[in-house]
This record gives structure tokens, C-alpha cells and sequence, in this order.
DNA sequence: AGCACGCCGACT
DNA sequence: GTCGGCGTGCTC
């Protein structure tokens, strides 16, 4: 009888170490790739992931035995696949993306929840409130709700149960996902819509991995057309799990309550705002295949789906699908990924698609769907450009004339206006008019922003705020602060002074912070109580107001100035959005953008509202020079608190730069904020042509040059932000 | 990530 | 003379 070999299991850790660790697996305990296992780590323990099995001893030393095996939900191979994958494309250690994985499978247990039920005893003697308590407590429920219910004291009930004519019981609340019945009647679709929706049906149902770019202005109804693909999808296989990825978690409720209404269930909500008990009731169902519909945040591509078959990304373009810090990755690019390895359908869709999606299905990679009519009876709105240097402001003011005579019109008309400006506070810098000094947060290069509502200045990178002081803090002089450029909260002054009759409110993360208060803000727009909305970015998307008819652009070159790859793209679509918003009615809207360079070709194509040409010049100018989607980028940032060490070790990379062919590398720079919280900070970018393995490129980079521990080294494969 | 080990300041 | 600051390094 053969002797059984022991075996040696790889454990994925949720920490950032370089590889698996392997561990004996004790006789018996029969471990499967993706089972949840404890393992000793030094002196501590640690939950991590098997990630593969062999047989064999340990050679070199002995290894330490996995301490046990969780009852928890094994990862499904798809997921595990998709996490290594992740961690390679982000040029990262593997353990990270297993941090995201497994966020939910650690959180804590739902607690018991205490039910009071009738036990059916009559109680020794009754009083009208009684009465009211035992005729509401038909099913069990918990004592306050019960108490509301009859509107009694939570005494009532106590001397009820204390009588035998109530019990209290303990109840886990039930882990389960109703399940969403795709054949109840969709909405109506019109024949673009039809079309559309045919086309994805006709795609999913081939099976296996295949993209589609749905592509409709505002407004052509793209969500009735991705309902009825996962429609499609539910129906097909009965095992079949979605996820709908949305930029934003003010965004989730209203996809919810649609999705409600069109499959008589919910679906299950995962973001950062949910909390833990709920987040490990969800990861569990999802892990187990009960839970079908999973809408949610770009973390939500990192649950254990266990048979994923199709992954929506609503408003692809969206720039906050871009993870910033800590595990950075583009989540629609890894959703796409994501597909591949399970073999799904991926479904992206957008007003304004990226200029890679545009890309990838003008060259046929991926389905272009477009949604060319027009939903309902409204119509776009015209758009036209204010030369701010034929029309300026006033000094000191920042609305011209023009849009401040289309504000009295709209106003005199009982209609709405909706001023767009994407920036928070009320001016975005600080200076003494006496030593010229400009206030920024200590350690850290950018401009303190000031916010009047707080009287406070605000640095919103590090999150440093101090309040507003009376004496130039670096000269001393009194009343030497003045406050330049505009924010939503300088221009809400403005219109104040120019409509001190009209009801004037803004709607920036600073007056509305959670979904509760951005719901209030819709409805009493939706409802006519504003007349002047002053909004950041925060309002561009998502609502339909009836009454709004003038959309103003305060200042439409301001994506511009970043000078970064994608500020014309990023630039045409938050002011396409914008304009998009004005005249959804029986009205027609106007929007007026305030430019000083009306000539440049976003603006252009803007007030033309030719998005093709735009694309197609924007297309071109990427081409020439390589950039994405013709080629790829990467930045790898090293920052440190001590100069020198900064310096030797870029200075050393540097010199390691591999010889690769199709490779560029630029820099060492100055990142451009140079130092942020006391730690300077130094960028390589590097351009690759697309058949370079750029990972590959970065990683043997990386490991050519010994990094001082006080210096941080951080990849941002595709960057977003060049700050 | 967390925890131990290690080499320099103000204290019982 | 010690207690402890957190810089540096390791964990299968």
C-alpha cells in the first residue's frame, strides 16, 4: 500500500508580501484550491486562501502546519484566477487584490435579532392597550416596531411577555435573496431601443467572453436596453449571476428601485457605505450562487461569484472607476478582464463613451451598439459659447452679461437654472496681498481651498483644515488675506446679489454628504422650489429636472488646464453631461458655456455637438503620438520624508531602466504637487507600444533597484490623474 | 499589515 | 544608569 504524501499548500495571505506562502497541510484535513484556511504567520494567525496544492515535503526547512480549515465559503477558481491576474496587472503584490475578496468574508456574523410573538395564551387580564398589542402582533416582529405598531409604551409589551401572552425569540435573520423573476412584462422599448436590445440578447445568448459598447446620448434609454439583457441572462440559466457596476454610490437607489420594478426583487447593494453584518450576509450569497443581481461600486468586482455570466459598467467613462489609492486599477478594464476569465458577456455603456471603448469598437473588438433616438418627446438643447474675452465679467464677478441675461430670462420665465462649476468651497486660493505667501497645508504643496460656510480653509488632498486666520500667518500683516478664483460657494454669492428674490441653493459634496440629503436636493428641484441650482460635478448626471432650461458653464476651460492625456476627453464629456441636463420637457434648454478659447476644439465640437469630429481629432492626435489607446502608459511614483534617499534611489532606478524596444521612459521629475504631507515625491512616466508586455517591463524594473524602506514606490499602470 | 529587534533622548 | 521613541526587517 503506497504511503500518502504529504502535501504542501500555497497560501494567498491578504498582505503585502511578495508571494504565496507554503504551509503542510495536516493529515486529514482534505483542503481544496480556495478554501479559507487559517495559517500562522510569525507569531500571529492569519485568514488567507489556498491558491494551490502539491505534493512533496517542505525542502529547505520545515514548514508550519495550517492551524485549520474555515467552514466559510470557498473562493470559486474564476475569482482566484481573477485576483492573481489583477495583482500582475497592477504590477502589485498578490495579496491585495485578496483584501478587496475577502473584505466581506471577515466581516462579522449577522447577530440573532429578538423577535416578540404571540404564544396564543390569553393574558390574565386586558386593557385596551393590550388589546391593540396582541391584534398587531400577528407576525414577529421586534418590541419597538411592535410598540410603534400599537401604539403603546415598550412596558406594555414587557408586562405582556412577563404574563405568557408574548414570547421573545431569537431569530438569524434570514440570508436570502428573493430571487428576481425575469419574465415579468419590461418596459415598452422604442424601435432604436428594440434594436439594441436584440442585438445584446443575440450576443449573450452565443455565451463566452464577448464586449458591447452601448452608446446613447442622455436620455435614449440605455438602462430599459441592459434590463432586458439581464433579463435575457437570468432567464437562459437558472444559476446565471449578474453585477451592474455604477460610478457612484448616490447612483445606486434609483438602478435599484428599477431593477426592483422590472424583476419584483431586489438586488443586492454593495459599496463602501454598507454595512458589515449586511456586506458578509451578501458576499455569502454570493459565494453560494443565491444572490443573482449584485448592483454596486467598482469593489464589487472583487466578490466570489459563482457563476458569473454578465457585468454591466453604467457610464464607462466615468473617471471615479478609476481606484486612486492603496490597490490602484481601472475597474472597467478589469471588469473586461474579469469576463474574460469567467467567460462572460460584458455590457459597457455611456453617453460618452472613453476614447479606448470608441476605440476598441471602431475596430470591431467590441459590439457598437448605438441609441440614436431620442426618448420621450424632448429635445437637445442648443448649445452656444460665451468668448469671455469679448464679454467678461465684471472684475471681481464671474458671470458675463450674456449668461446673466439668459439667467433673467429663464428666471422671469418661472423656469430653472442649473450654474455648473467643478469646483468645491469658495476660491481655490489663499494669498497675502502683503508678502504675496499663499496658504497651503503644512508639509504639502497644494493650495489651502477657502470654504466660507465653515470659515474654514481646507486642503483637499490631505484633508488638513485650519480656520480662516486674521494675520497673514507667514508676515503677520492684518487684513493682507485675499481670496482668488471662484468656487460654487463664490458664485451662489454672486447670483444672490444679482436675484436676491430667486431661491438659490448648491449642491456640492460639502452641503449634500450623504444619499439622503442628494435625494432632498432632487426632489425639491424635480418639485420647482429652486430656481438657481450652483452644482459641482456632484449634479452633472443621473436626474431629470422638468423646469430646467438654462444650463451655464462657469468655466468650461477648467478640465483643460491640467494639460494631462485625457483633459479634452474628460473636458467634452463632464460638459456634454452638463449640457445634457437643460430642456428634457416639451421645452428646449440652452446651454451657454463661458470659454476664453471658444476656438479650441472641444468647444468646437461642443457647441457644434459633433461628437464624432471631436473623437476623430482627438483620435488622431493620440495616434501620432502613441498615446492610449494607440499605446500604453504607466507612472511609477516614489515618494520619501528625506530628500537625499528619494533622490539616490530614483537616481538608481533610473540608471537600471532596462533597454527594452518600444519602451519610452521619461523622467525622473518632480511629480507636480512635489510634496504632499511631508513626503517628497518623484515621477517616472514610461509610453509602451501595445504589443509590449508593459507588466512584465515594470515588475523587472522594479526589482533591478533595492528600495530604502523609508521610500515608497507605487505603479499606476494606465494613469488617470497626472498629479 | 503587524510585530520584534535595535539603537539614541529625558526620566524615576 | 533605564524606559521607550519609531526606523528597519521579517513573516512560509
Amino acid at each position: 500500500m503506497p504511503v500518502a504524501m504529504a502535501r504542501i499548500a500555497s497560501v494567498l495571505l491578504p498582505l503585502p508580501l511578495p508571494e504565496a506562502f507554503d504551509y503542510a497541510e495536516p493529515e486529514g484535513m482534505n483542503l481544496q484550491v480556495g478554501d479559507q484556511v487559517v495559517a500562522p504567520l510569525g507569531p500571529r494567525r492569519w485568514i488567507g486562501v489556498v491558491s494551490a496544492l502539491r505534493d512533496g515535503e517542505g525542502h529547505n526547512r520545515p514548514l508550519k502546519p495550517i492551524l485549520e480549515r474555515r467552514e466559510e465559503a470557498r473562493l470559486p477558481p474564476g475569482t482566484l484566477a481573477f485576483l492573481q491576474w489583477a495583482a500582475r496587472y497592477a504590477v502589485e503584490a498578490p495579496g491585495l487584490p485578496l483584501v478587496m475578496a475577502l473584505r466581506g468574508a471577515r466581516a462579522p456574523k449577522p447577530k440573532p435579532e429578538r423577535l416578540i410573538a404571540a404564544t396564543g395564551a390569553a393574558p390574565s387580564r386586558l386593557t385596551p392597550a393590550r388589546t391593540r398589542v396582541l391584534e398587531a402582533a400577528l407576525e414577529p416582529m421586534p418590541a419597538a416596531a411592535l410598540a410603534t405598531a400599537a401604539g403603546v409604551s415598550a412596558g406594555v409589551i414587557k408586562g405582556l411577555i412577563d404574563d405568557g401572552a408574548l414570547e421573545a425569540r431569537l431569530v438569524m435573520p434570514p440570508n436570502r435573496f428573493d430571487p428576481p423573476d425575469p419574465s415579468l412584462p419590461g418596459a415598452v422599448l422604442n424601435p432604436s431601443q428594440a434594436a439594441a436590445a436584440k442585438a445584446l440578447t443575440g450576443m449573450i445568448a452565443e455565451g463566452g467572453f464577448q464586449v458591447a459598447l452601448l452608446d446613447g446620448i442622455t436620455g435614449s434609454g440605455k438602462t430599459e436596453v441592459y434590463l432586458e439583457a439581464v433579463a435575457g441572462v437570468l432567464a437562459a440559466e437558472p444559476d446565471a449571476q449578474v453585477l451592474v457596476l455604477l460610478p457612484e454610490i448616490a447612483l445606486t437607489q434609483a438602478v435599484i428601485a428599477r431593477f426592483t420594478e422590472r424583476f419584483g426583487a431586489a438586488p443586492a447593494e454593495w459599496h463602501s457605505g454598507i454595512a458589515s453584518p449586511k456586506r458578509r450576509r451578501v458576499w455569502e450569497a454570493v459565494a453560494a450562487g443565491e444572490c443573482r443581481i449584485v448592483v454596486g461600486a467598482r469593489s464589487a468586482l472583487f466578490l466570489p461569484f459563482k457563476g458569473l455570466r454578465l457585468i454591466v459598467v453604467d457610464e464607462e467613462h466615468d473617471g471615479s472607476y478609476k481606484q486612486e489609492e492603496g490597490f490602484i486599477y481601472q475597474a472597467r478594464d478589469l471588469a473586461v478582464a474579469r469576463a474574460k476569465i469567467e467567460g462572460a458577456a460584458v455590457v459597457l455603456a455611456s453617453a460618452t463613451p472613453s476614447l479606448e471603448s470608441l476605440w476598441n469598437a471602431e475596430t470591431g473588438r467590441y459590439r457598437w451598439l448605438r441609441l440614436a433616438a431620442r426618448h420621450g418627446v424632448a429635445v437637445l438643447p442648443e448649445v452656444s459659447l460665451i468668448d469671455m474675452r469679448e464679454t467678461p465679467p465684471d472684475p471681481g464677478r464671474w458671470l458675463s452679461p450674456p449668461l446673466v441675461r439668459a439667467m433673467a430670462e429663464t428666471y422671469g420665465r418661472g423656469e430653472q437654472s442649473l450654474l455648473f462649476l467643478n469646483r468645491r468651497g469658495y476660491a481655490p486660493l489663499v494669498l497675502c496681498r502683503a508678502c504675496g505667501e499663499r496658504m497651503t497645508a503644512p508639509d504639502t504643496d497644494s493650495w489651502l481651498v477657502e470654504h466660507r460656510y465653515t470659515g474654514r480653509l481646507v486642503c483637499h488632498l490631505t484633508g488638513f483644515s485650519m480656520p480662516k486666520p486674521d494675520k497673514c500667518p507667514h508676515c503677520g500683516a492684518a487684513d493682507s488675506l485675499v481670496s482668488i478664483g471662484p468656487g460654487v460657494e463664490r458664485v451662489e454669492e454672486e447670483a444672490r446679489e444679482r436675484f436676491p428674490d430667486a431661491r438659490i441653493a448648491v449642491f456640492s459634496s460639502d452641503t449634500i454628504f450623504d444619499a439622503e440629503a442628494a435625494r432632498r436636493m432632487v426632489q425639491a428641484m424635480e418639485e420647482g422650489q429652486i430656481d438657481i441650482l450652483v452644482a459641482t460635478q456632484a449634479a452633472a448626471k443621473g436626474h431629470n429636472f422638468p423646469d430646467l432650461t438654462l444650463v451655464g458653464v462657469v468655466d468650461a476651460d477648467l478640465g483643460l488646464r491640467g494639460g494631462d492625456l485625457r483633459a479634452a476627453e474628460r473636458t467634452y464629456q463632464l460638459l456634454a453631461q452638463a449640457s445634457g441636463r437643460a430642456g428634457r420637457h416639451d421645452r428646449p434648454g440652452r446651454a451657454l458655456l463661458q470659454t476664453y478659447a471658444p476656438e479650441h476644439p472641444v468647444m468646437q465640437a461642443l457647441a457644434a455637438q459633433d461628437r464624432d469630429a471631436f473623437v476623430a481629432a482627438e483620435m488622431a492626435a493620440r495616434e501620432l503620438s502613441g498615446l492610449p489607446p494607440f499605446g500604453r502608459l504607466a507612472a511609477i511614483i516614489a515618494s520619501g520624508p528625506d530628500a537625499a534617499v528619494l533622490e539616490a534611489y530614483v537616481r538608481a532606478l533610473a540608471a537600471a531602466t532596462p533597454n527594452a524596444p518600444g519602451v519610452e521612459v521619461y523622467g525622473p521629475a518632480d511629480a507636480p504637487l512635489g510634496l504632499i504631507r511631508g513626503r517628497r515625491r518623484k515621477r517616472f512616466l514610461v509610453r509602451a507600444d501595445r504589443s509590449v508586455d508593459l507588466q512584465g517591463f515594470l515588475a523587472a524594473w522594479k526589482a533591478r533597484a533595492r528600495v530604502p524602506s523609508s521610500v515608497r514606490v507605487t505603479v499606476d499602470v494606465d494613469p488617470y490623474s497626472f498629479l
